[in-house]
DNA sequence: CTAGTGACGACGA
DNA sequence: ATCGTCGCCACTA
């Protein structure tokens, strides 16, 4: 295995692990998990790898996207099952989307909160650490 | 190398 | 709040 692929699986593992962080009845965008698990601006890294998982285990339907939709399209079963999952823990959902919290922002407060340790942003940049800038201001006019 | 695709994100209208 | 467009990443053809 070359090292990129060791890279590749730590980042992954990172995330994962970011993923089994957010609380029960809680809920983060993946934006937000990719940014936690230092990997800025890797959003669809996240999504790709939930859409790889099969680990029943792992929290993957607390994670929406940065406006509290679900991913999948309504009325598929991706859809239904994370519904599902997410009121059974008591999130509120409705048409599809979490209601009672924002998705993301919450996370890191949740688990650093309030000064209680150092700021886990630590940022690791793993490396590449692009400017991630997600969406700079097309010249669109 | 270019194009197309996807459990994404941000901004402008 | 909704929609369309553009940006970025990782992967595949």
């Amino acid at each position: 295995m070359s090292n990129q692929d060791a890279g590749k699986d730590a980042a992954a593992q990172r995330i994962l692990a970011a993923i089994r962080a957010i609380p029960r009845g809680q809920v983060a965008g993946y934006g937000e998990v990719a940014r936690r698990a230092g990997l800025p601006g890797r959003a669809r890294l996240v999504a790709r790898l939930l859409s790889q998982n099969d680990d029943r285990d792992l929290p993957w339907h607390r994670v929406l996207r940065s406006d509290g939709r679900i991913a999948f399209p309504e009325g598929s079963k991706g859809f239904r099952e994370q519904s599902q999952r997410l009121r059974a823990e008591g999130v509120r959902v409705e048409a599809g989307r979490v209601r009672g919290q924002r998705a993301a922002a919450t996370l890191d407060e949740q688990m650093w909160g309030d000064g209680m340790l150092a700021p886990p942003a630590s940022a690791r940049p793993v490396r590449k650490s692009r400017a991630a800038s997600t969406g700079g201001k097309r010249a669109r006019s």
